[in-house]
DNA sequence: GGACTGTATCAACACTGTGTCGAGAAGTTC
DNA sequence: GAACTTCTCGACACAGTGTTGATACAGTCC
């Protein structure tokens, strides 16, 4: 839970437009506000019923001044969508690891519960994430990278397990890894904003994890 | 493919403050001329930048007169979209049967080649309807509604099958259904909008397809 | 043929939200 | 204390939504 110091990250490194006009004099503490405000405004309402004004004038600042610290709207959501996704990639597991030594059951739902365990803590910002993804390509580049990294993982432990022999052929490990992680983006996201149909919070891993062991070992998995 | 005639439907009746201000005279034409608009310019563009000026211009009258007409442009989008899923109904095979008939892998088949034909047509309108869900509460009942009776379905088939002793016991089988029912609408939305990563259109259902049997039937089905 | 009624149309308006411009205040540096 | 950079905001221009009120244009009905 507590930062680690672990990689290059002069306090913060805005990739490209985004965040600030460069500079990194004082007024960080607005930026921070507005941040903030964001967050806490995200947690109580869809982003499509957030104002550039409400972000202001929870900063403490007018409109125009908002837009000395961020181009628009998106920026701010993309800066935190950002930090959430380095938060979740942080504390990652090596997934392959993870069944190495605990077999493939224990394994998975380590590397999973892991996974997941930023997002739950803040579903307003998921659900921004997903808000924005149709309008904003930043946001369709950013989730594609995402996804593409767990798909990667996920192909080489189902490679791994084929060459081994303790998984059957089928398939291209590659699309298998893509659907199997379509289904537990889908499934979270579900579970996470209480769709209907969708999974009980406590039930959710159980299940996607049964379909996994099921479909990459061709067998029901015993313990 | 050909419409049957199968259950109660006066040609259109709208369910809620949806289309029209009741009324059923002339100016048909306009309704259909908008809502041809609007699947015309939803292939071209995605529906945030289509306006209500854009409709009205294209099906030939002023904005104001367009309200006349639909109460907003959400409206029209879900008007189209309720028509859609009717199609995708309409052709509906009976999972079950299909099953019975020409095995699990055929039939699976045949039934969700069957299901998605409609939505593979019509690219842009899936994706406004994917769009509207954030935003729109009518939209997202609708969407429920319809992931609710195909995991009913699935569920009677697992259930089903598992009575019969034709697939082991495991997680219960709603919890199953729902899981690959999400699995599939993500799968294929990915593959129909050509995200990345996602699976190629000609194999899509091939990989769906074998995930369901291993996790329904817990073996790799043999043919 | 004139009064009555419901359909259909649109110019003009009121409103909400975005993003920009230019004039300055406030702080730092030499 | 002049010059520079950082920061702030009132006032504007724009794009889009949804509403109002006047008006035309049928058809009846008597």
């Amino acid at each position: 839970m507590a930062a680690l110091p672990e990689a290059k990250s002069p306090p913060a490194a805005a990739p490209k437009g985004r965040g600030r006009r460069d500079t990194r004099a004082s007024g960080d503490d607005r930026e921070r506000a507005i941040l903030e405000t964001a967050e806490r405004l995200l947690e109580e309402r869809p982003l499509a019923e957030i104002s550039v004004d409400d972000l202001a004038k929870g900063a403490g600042i007018s409109r125009p001044t908002f837009y000395f610290y961020f181009p628009s709207k998106d920026a701010v959501v993309l800066t935190i969508i950002d930090r959430l996704v380095a938060d979740a990639a942080e504390g990652r597991e090596e997934i392959l690891t993870a069944l190495a030594e605990s077999g493939p059951r224990a394994g998975l739902r380590a590397s999973l519960e892991n996974l997941y365990a930023a997002f739950r803590s803040r579903p307003g910002v998921v659900r921004a994430g997903s808000d924005l993804r149709p309008t904003n390509g930043e946001a369709r580049d950013l989730w594609s990278a995402v996804m593409e990294g767990w798909v990667a993982d996920v192909t080489a432990v189902i490679e791994f397990e084929r060459s081994r022999g303790a998984a059957p052929p089928g398939p291209p490990a590659r699309e298998m890894a893509i659907s199997l992680v379509q289904m537990n983006e889908r499934a979270q996201y579900a579970t996470l904003l209480g769709e209907e149909p969708s999974l009980d919070r406590d039930r959710v891993l159980d299940v996607l994890i049964e379909i996994w062991l099921r479909a990459i070992y061709g067998e029901v998995v015993s313990d």
